[in-house]
DNA sequence: CCAACGACGTAC
DNA sequence: GACGTACGTCGTTGGT
């Protein structure tokens, strides 16, 4: 085993380095020497430590020698208050500070090194300055350097430094000199004299005792010179080892670091990316929960319950997915460590205590008075839903919360908030229920872990209500959340519960001929290539077409810098006569439609219900759009004619009808609602075609004259407008060159003046704020904004426009859900909204009913605001819905 | 053997 | 480097 290892740290050597480095953050100083720190604890891993600082009182070198150090500057002034803060820094580190007053850091490493080395402790002395390898010794005091890393400098590496012996090193130093401390040392003898006389004589004193035998006159008279002041030097040179210091090994053992103390420091700093790296040490529950396995007690806690008109609340069910899941428990929270868990189905129970149970608590879930809150609470009522529980009373819901303060967040999940914002470490579904094959439904978890996972749950979602909604009202998000949020949670419940009808038959039928296609397609292409080979594999079709066959690669890919072979390439490809990229197209999209669609979709129909129930996800898009997942029926193919049919896959209820509405352009029209500008906002109003107004506008003539191409060319720039695009990707998408496309777009912005302005204000205002906010108030922060990197900026402005219109048509549409579930349900249709597509919603409903259900829905859309353009819904009813274009 | 990642492609 | 928001499939890679 090899010794231990005692570090011994340089402040100030290293803090002027790092200030030195480190450009362009505040506190640099304290950065860099936190990296410097970081890196060594890491990498070496020492047993013991310890931080030496010079101390402003005066050193007995000055008290002997006036001049010493008065040449020095004064400490820059940014660094000064840098200081005291660094000082904090190593106490968080619980890393040991030594100070010595009237001597130097210098003098205090010298000490230390000293005593480990006879406890036979290794001293390893951190720091650049030569000076010190006059305190090396064999193995037992050596020195590291910090900014080479790795490489320590024990004996055997002196003679490259100094060309002389170790011993040698005091002497050399004192002939020498120090200018940058102001001590003199030997005129006229330089670093080739001095090693060359130390060699010869041995040490000073030799020298000066054969001093007449020196025969350079330069030399003799330089050492007659110094004679007197040549002690008062080598005592300023020598490093003291001789302090009142002891090595105590207690005193400088490594010790974990007070990472609660690093993190609010790095927090002041701002100091973002060190501060995600610090443990946050995690409490773990203490509290013993209430199992309310009995009448009287559950009975107390719902008196309670409706005493208080509040309640937190977590189901525990036998599936994540609402449809299959069974009701196994209720945890109720009240307060913060007042949680308690009701069983309902747990092995065993006996099942009229389930009914009883049930019965009290859909009371209080149906009671109007009482406001529920949940972690996720969508997911909580749409099993409740099922149950024929018509949940009524306000309903918080603290993952909501979480996703509007932060939007750019993924992670909002029960257990990561509770390491975040408690600093609490929940118990994990898995270690009650198992993991992979062993995992048992919540059924079979025993009462008493059952209890502390699912009241913890509760406890833990009440605490996060206490300290998130405090938060959302700072942040001002409190109308967006009650106004759009929190009242679309059982709208999609309920769509989530629908479903939507597949047509299992037709998709099967479908795969069969896309498969003949296929075999096809591959066939040719292994005969056109010479070689079967895997026409999945990116990598493989690379190297056939651009290595194999010899075509010329158009571009790389970004991360593995491979040939691409995507589609713009193949068209580049097959433009050119070439017949394997052509052939290749064709393959790419019937096994995409084919494996992600037609496939994918019989196997997601729910066995229960015979429909396919996707997620539409609250939580997920930074801008406030829904998501779709499992399947994501927001991707479902509409551009191409195969990829059409399988539109006609989804199928209304016996009987009834597919009723659509979508939209039209509502981004472009909140364009011209935000900009205000005349042209736009007339092409609205006057209901014009707004790709050949457009059109009309940049090329000068008048909208009769606008060619399909001239019409194709401004839909690309409308839409680009929307993302921030440049000239280089629009010249690219119509072929023309990047000069035209420029012209194009000044042309756009010298016709439309005021969406330049608007685009400006939105940048402006953004950039002051660091965040954007939509029309309905919800926030995105835009980091981008604050970067140094230009193109980081670009994408950070860029951002700040498209969240705006398309966060806000986004709460359109979720608004116009929520008016229509409460028109609906107000009245006696029995439609039902079964999904959104961004500007789109699709029902369906007794064909009787198709007309008004339409009626009511482009009523609803088209009004939900009034902007200074009209808001136009399209509606279609059809049999499937393909049919409802 | 599986998880993470990259490339690609579908939608608005 | 150049256009925003998503999700799913497949192949590859790299660690267990």
């Amino acid at each position: 085993m090899t010794r231990q290892r005692f570090f011994i740290i340089d402040a100030f050597a290293h803090i002027f380095r790092a200030f030195y480095a480190v450009k362009n953050i505040d506190h640099n100083a304290v950065f860099g020497f936190t990296m410097m720190l970081r890196k060594l604890l890491a990498s070496e891993d020492p047993e013991f430590i310890a931080v030496a600082f010079d101390t402003s009182a005066p050193t007995f070198r000055k008290e002997l020698y006036p001049e010493y150090k008065a040449n020095r500057d004064a400490m820059p002034e940014s660094l000064v208050p840098q200081i005291p803060i660094i000082k904090e820094l190593i106490e968080a580190f619980n890393i040991p500070m030594v100070e010595a007053p009237g001597f130097e850091a210098d003098d205090i490493i010298g000490t230390l090194a000293k005593r480990a080395a006879e406890k036979n402790v290794q001293a390893v002395i951190v720091s650049g300055d030569k000076d010190m390898l006059q305190l090396v010794q064999g193995d037992d005091i050596v020195m590291f350097d910090s900014k080479k890393g790795v490489e320590y400098l024990g004996e055997s590496g002196i003679p490259d430094f100094f060309g002389c012996k170790p011993d040698q090193i005091i002497d050399l130093l004192t002939i020498w000199g120090d200018s940058s401390d102001n001590v003199p040392g030997v005129r006229g003898v330089g670093e080739k004299g001095a090693k060359k006389l130390l060699a010869e004589y041995g040490n000073l004193d030799e020298i000066y005792k054969n001093l007449d035998q020196i025969k350079q006159k330069r030399y003799r008279e330089g050492f007659a010179d110094a004679r007197d002041r040549i002690e008062l030097t080598r005592t300023l040179v020598t490093i003291r080892t001789d302090l009142e210091l002891a090595f105590d090994e207690d005193t400088y053992r490594r010790k974990e670091p007070q990472n609660d103390d690093l993190r609010a420091l790095y927090e002041r700093l701002n100091f973002k990316t060190l501060m995600e790296q610090v443990p946050i040490t995690l409490r773990r529950c203490e509290t013993e929960y209430e199992l309310l396995d009995n009448e009287e007690r559950l009975k107390a806690w719902l008196d309670e319950i409706k005493e208080k008109a509040f309640v937190v609340f977590d189901i525990e069910t036998t599936s994540l997915n609402p449809v299959d899941a069974q009701l196994v428990g209720m945890a109720l929270a009240l307060d913060a460590d007042k949680a308690a868990y009701v069983p309902l189905r747990h092995e065993g129970q006996d099942p009229a205590w389930t009914e009883r149970a049930e019965t009290m608590l859909k009371s209080m879930m149906t009671d109007q008075n009482v406001t529920k809150c949940a972690h996720n609470a969508k997911y909580d009522i749409s099993v409740l839903f099922n149950k024929g529980w018509e949940i009524l009373g306000r309903i918080e819901d603290t993952m909501l919360m979480s996703y509007l303060i932060n939007p750019n967040d993924s992670r909002h999940g029960m257990d990561d908030l509770a390491e975040q914002h408690l600093h609490y470490r929940t118990i994990h579904f898995e270690e009650v229920a198992g993991t992979g094959k062993d995992q048992v439904t919540f059924d079979k978890v025993p009462l008493d872990k059952a209890c502390q996972y699912a009241a913890e749950d509760a406890d833990i979602t009440f605490q996060l209500y206490d300290k998130l909604y405090p938060q959302l009202k700072d942040l001002e998000l409190v109308s967006v959340y009650n106004v759009v949020e929190r009242p679309l949670i059982p709208v999609l419940a309920r769509m989530e519960n629908a479903g939507v009808r597949v047509n299992s038959d037709y998709l099967t039928d479908m795969s069969a001929r896309m498969e003949d296609m296929i075999q096809g397609l591959e066939k040719e292409i292994y005969e056109l290539a010479g070689e079967e080979f895997n026409l999945k594999s990116t990598k493989q079709l690379g190297e056939i077409l651009f290595e194999k066959l010899g075509l010329s690669p158009v571009k790389k890919t970004t991360k593995t810098k491979s040939y691409s072979t995507d589609q713009s390439v193949l068209e580049a490809l097959a433009a050119k006569g070439h017949e394997v990229p052509a052939k290749m197209l064709d393959y790419r999209m019937v096994t995409k439609l084919k494996s992600t669609y037609v496939d994918a979709l019989p196997d997601m129909i729910n066995a229960t219900t015979g429909r396919v129930h996707s997620s539409f996800n609250q939580f997920v898009a930074a801008t406030g759009r829904l998501s779709s997942n499992n399947p994501n029926l927001q991707n479902i193919p509409i551009r191409t004619e195969m990829g059409r049919d399988i539109r006609a896959a989804f199928i209304p209820r016996e009987g009834w009808v597919m009723v659509a509405a979508d939209y039209s352009q509502i981004e472009l029209r909140l364009m011209a609602h935000f900009s205000k500008d005349e042209t736009l906002v007339g092409a609205f109003r006057q209901g014009e075609d707004i790709h050949r107004r457009t059109a009309g506008e940049i090329m000068g003539v008048v909208p009769d004259l606008v060619t399909d191409d001239m019409r194709r060319a401004a839909k690309s720039i409308n839409f680009g407008l929307i993302y921030g695009m440049g000239d280089f990707r629009l010249a690219q998408e119509l072929g023309i060159p990047r000069k035209k496309a420029r012209e194009y777009i000044e042309t756009y912005f010298e016709k439309m003046p005021k969406v330049l302005s608007f685009r400006d204000e939105v940048i402006a205002k953004a950039r002051e704020a660091g965040e954007v906010r939509t029309y309905f108030g919800r926030h995105r922060q835009l980091p981008e904004l604050q970067s140094r990197n230009k193109n980081m900026q670009n994408q950070g402005e860029r951002l700040a426009v498209n969240t705006l219109i398309q966060g806000t048509a986004a709460e359109i549409i979720k608004l116009a859900m929520i008016h229509l579930d409460e028109a609906l349900s107000q009245s006696d249709l029995h439609a039902s909204m079964l999904l959104q597509v961004h500007d789109e919603l699709v029902l369906e409903c007794p064909s009787e009913e198709a007309e008004r259900v339409g009626a009511l829905l482009q009523e609803t859309m088209e009004n939900v605001v009034h902007f200074e353009v009209p808001l136009v819904a399209e509606v279609h009813t059809g049999h499937n819905w393909k049919e409802t274009k």
